[in-house]
RNA sequence: GCGCCCGUAGCUCAGGUGGAUAGAGCAACUGCCUUCUAAGCAGUGGGCCAGGGGUUCGAGUCCCUUCGGGCGCACCA
C-alpha cells in the first residue's frame, strides 16, 4: 500500500463519509428485513463530519431523519440501526449513539496511517478525477482593449484564474479564456479618440477639442504620438484634408475615417500585446485569446441571429431592426429588466439584436460568442467571470442560450464585487502618479505578485472586498501569505537539519504514522485528509477562496505541530513518523501555492 | 418603482446539501527562545448571527416581512 500510484485521486474524507452513507443504508435494509424496524424508503440523510472530534469522525442524521418513516423515537432507530451495523470491512472501527440520536462513527488507525502516507508519497496530493471528462470555459478579465486593465480585472484574473486551477485540480478539462472586444462601439469610440488626438498633435488642441465621449487618458495621446512618428508621413494628404473641418463634418469625412481605421491598426493590436504581457507579469497566461471580431467576419453573428429568427426567438420590427423576445425566455432565470405598466401588469422590454442599421448589438455577438463555446467548441460549461454591475445581463444570456437551443444553465456567470483599496484605514481611489483610476500595473509596482494573488483569492467573489495595501505589503506574519510560506520554509528547513544530524527521512516503505496520536498530529492528518475534498468543493461553488483560507488553517495546524511536537531528539520511530507528516504537510501547501501561482520558498 | 447581491465579536471575515456548546485573524492585555526558523506558539476578555413572524425533533443556514447598505434597470459594452 506504499506505491505512490495507490494514492492516486486518494480522497479519504470522500471516501469515509462515503462509506459511512453506505454502511448506514445497509444497516437500515437489514433492520427493515428483520422486522426490526417497519418497511418503508429510506429516509433522506447525511453523513458529515461533526466540529468537534468527540462526536466521532464521521456522524449521521439517520435515526433523526427516519423518525417519521419509521415512526419510532430517533433514540430507538438509532439503537436498532446501531444493532444491525456490521462494520467489518470499512475505514470505521466503532460506533456509538450520541445526543438526540446522532451515530457517530469513529476511523479506524488504519485510515489515519494512509492519509499521511498518501500525502507525504503522491506529490500531486489533492489531485482528483472527481470532474473526468469535463471540458469546462473560464472566461475571465476579458477587459476592453482600449486602454489599461483596472482593480476589477486585478480581482478577475486571480479569481479567475484560481477557479481554472481548482477546477484542474479536481479532474476538470480547463480552458482559460480571454474574449478580446476588438469590435463594436468601444472600437470606432477608441479610434475616434486617437483620431482626434492624432490631430491635436498636428494642429495644436483648440483647433481639436476632444468630444465628451472620447476616452480622456494618457495612454490615448502616447498611441497617437507613436503613430505620428512611426507612420505620420503616410497619411499626410489625409491630415491635410481633416485640417479644415470640425464636428460631425469631420468624423463623417473620409480622410478621418481613413486615419481612424490606420489608427486603430496600429493601437489596438499594440493594446491587446500589452494586456498579455500585464497579465503575464501578474503570472496569468490563457489558453485562449478569442477575437470578437471572427464572430462578426465569419458571419457567425448574423448566423445566430437567423437561427433565433426562424425559430420564432426573435422578429422583425417594423423600422428592419431584428427584436428579441426578452421575456419568455429570462423568466425562468430571473429577469432584471422587468418594468410596471400603468394598468399594473408586467412587461419585459425586449431587446434589440440588430438596429435597423445592420449593425448587431453586443448582445448578439454575445449570444454567438456563448453558442461558439457550448455548440462549436463542445464545453460542458461556460463560465464567465463579470463584474457585479453587468448582473442584469445574466439572466437574459442564459435565456438566450435557452432559446437558442441550449441549456442556460450550462452557461455559469460568477459576479464579483468591487474592490476597495484601503491605505492607511481611509479608502484609495486614484492613483497618486497619473490622477485617474488605480490601474492594475499601478498596484503591481506597490504589492508583491504572491500578495495581489493570495488576497484577491481570499474572499469569495459574491462579497464586496477591502484591499488593505498595507498588510499586503507587509513582510510579517500578520501577511497570511508569509504566514504560509513561512510554514513551507520551516519544514524544508526541518528536514535539511535532520538531514545534517544523520536522521534523514528513510523513507514511506519503513515508516509506523501510527506513532502519531498527540493531539496536534491527528489534528493535521485530519487536514490533510480533508485536503482533496476541499478541492472538490471549491470546484463545485466555483469558490477557490475555501482553498486560500485551507491554506491559512493548514499552517496554523503545522505551527502549532511544530511548538507542541518536537522532531530533533524524539525517539527514531517517532522521528520518523512526524518526518512523514511533515513532507505530508510540506506537499499540501507546496501544491497550493502552486495552484495559485504564488512562490514556494524553502527558506525565508 | 422593479430586480440582483449583502447584513455574524470593536474591525476584516469563515460558517457545502438545516444538526450537538456559532468559529478564525486583527486590535487589547498576559506568558513562552542556552534545544528543529519568535515571519512562531499558548492564554484572557469580547455575540439577541440587523429586527419580527413562520416551517420542524432542531434555524446563522429554508420561507414571508420590516429596516439598513451596495449595484443594476440604454438601439453602451
Amino acid at each position: 500500500m506504499s506505491m505512490a500510484t495507490d494514492y492516486k485521486n486518494y480522497n479519504p474524507r470522500q471516501a469515509a463519509l462515503d462509506e459511512a452513507y453506505g454502511f448506514l443504508s445497509r444497516a437500515a435494509q437489514a433492520a427493515m428485513a428483520d422486522g426490526s424496524l417497519p418497511q418503508g424508503d429510506l429516509p433522506q440523510f447525511i453523513t458529515e463530519i461533526p466540529g468537534d472530534t468527540k462526536n466521532g469522525d464521521v456522524a449521521s442524521n439517520i435515526a433523526m431523519a427516519g423518525a417519521r418513516v419509521w415512526r419510532k423515537a430517533p433514540k430507538t432507530i438509532a439503537d436498532t440501526l446501531l444493532a444491525h451495523l456490521d462494520l467489518s470491512g470499512s475505514c470505521f472501527d466503532r460506533a456509538e449513539v450520541a445526543g438526540p440520536g446522532f451515530i457517530n462513527l469513529f476511523l479506524s488507525r488504519s485510515w489515519f496511517d494512509g492519509v499521511v502516507l498518501a500525502a507525504a508519497t503522491n506529490p500531486e496530493y489533492g489531485r482528483t478525477d472527481f470532474g473526468k471528462g469535463k471540458k469546462m470555459n473560464v472566461e475571465f478579465v476579458s477587459a476592453n482593449p482600449t486602454g489599461p486593465m483596472h482593480l476589477g480585472n486585478a480581482r478577475g484574473g486571480a479569481l479567475g484564474d484560481g477557479l481554472a486551477a481548482v477546477l484542474d485540480w479536481s479532474g476538470h478539462e480547463v480552458c482559460r479564456e480571454f474574449y478580446v472586444n476588438d469590435a463594436g462601439n468601444q472600437i470606432q469610440k477608441f479610434g475616434k479618440s486617437l483620431g482626434v488626438r492624432y490631430l491635436q498633435g498636428q494642429f495644436g488642441e483648440e483647433a481639436f477639442p476632444l468630444p465628451q465621449e472620447c476616452y480622456q487618458g494618457a495612454d490615448i495621446i502616447a498611441l497617437a504620438q507613436e503613430f505620428t512618428q512611426l507612420h505620420g508621413e503616410e497619411y499626410a494628404s489625409q491630415t491635410q484634408a481633416c485640417k479644415n473641418l470640425s464636428g460631425d463634418e469631420l468624423y463623417a469625412s473620409a480622410p478621418f475615417e481613413e486615419l481612424k481605421n490606420a489608427l486603430i491598426g496600429y493601437g489596438l493590436p499594440k493594446n491587446v500585446a500589452g494586456l498579455e504581457r500585464d497579465l503575464l507579469k501578474y503570472r496569468i497566461q490563457y489558453d485562449v485569446w478569442f477575437r470578437e471580431s471572427t464572430l462578426h467576419d465569419s458571419g457567425a453573428v448574423m448566423g445566430v441571429v437567423q437561427k433565433l429568427l426562424d425559430n420564432g426567438a426573435c422578429y422583425k420590427a417594423e423600422d428592419g431592426s431584428v427584436m428579441y423576445r426578452s421575456a419568455q425566455y429570462a423568466e425562468k432565470y430571473g429577469v432584471a429588466n422587468k418594468k410596471k405598466n400603468e394598468d399594473g401588469t408586467d412587461e419585459v422590454k425586449d431587446e434589440v439584436l440588430v438596429r435597423a442599421n445592420g449593425i448587431p448589438t453586443y448582445f448578439a455577438a454575445d449570444i454567438a460568442y456563448h453558442y461558439n463555446k457550448l455548440a462549436v467548441r463542445g464545453f460542458e460549461k461556460a463560465i464567465d467571470i463579470w463584474g457585479a454591475d453587468h448582473h442584469g445581463h445574466v439572466a437574459r444570456m442564459k435565456g438566450a442560450m435557452d432559446a437558442i437551443g441550449l441549456d442556460g444553465s450550462r452557461l455559469d456567470v460568477v459576479l464579483m464585487q468591487l474592490v476597495n483599496l484601503i491605505k492607511d484605514g481611509q479608502p484609495v481611489r486614484m492613483s497618486k502618479r497619473t490622477g485617474k483610476a488605480i490601474t492594475l500595473t499601478d498596484l503591481l509596482d506597490e504589492v508583491p505578485i504572491d500578495s495581489a494573488r493570495f488576497f484577491f483569492n481570499q474572499r469569495e467573489a459574491g462579497s464586496p472586498m477591502d484591499f488593505d495595501l498595507d498588510l499586503a505589503i507587509k513582510e510579517d506574519s500578520d501577511n497570511p501569505v508569509y504566514y504560509v510560506q513561512y510554514a513551507h520554509a520551516r519544514i524544508c528547513s526541518i528536514l535539511k537539519k535532520m538531514e545534517e544530524e544523520g536522521t534523514p527521512f528513510a523513507g514511506v516503505d519503513t515508516v509506523d504514522p501510527s506513532l502519531l496520536t498527540q493531539p496536534a498530529e491527528m489534528e493535521l492528518i485530519r487536514m490533510l485528509a480533508a485536503f482533496p475534498a476541499e478541492i472538490v468543493v471549491a470546484a463545485q461553488k466555483y469558490d477557490p477562496a475555501r482553498i486560500t483560507r485551507f491554506a491559512v488553517d493548514l499552517a496554523a495546524a503545522f505551527h502549532k505541530f511544530y511548538n507542541s511536537c518536537r522532531i530533533k531528539g524524539a525517539e527514531p520511530q517517532l522521528l520518523q513518523a512526524r518526518l512523514a507528516l511533515c513532507l505530508g504537510v510540506r506537499a499540501v501547501i507546496r501544491n497550493i501555492l502552486t495552484m495559485f501561482k504564488i512562490t514556494v520558498p524553502e527558506v525565508m
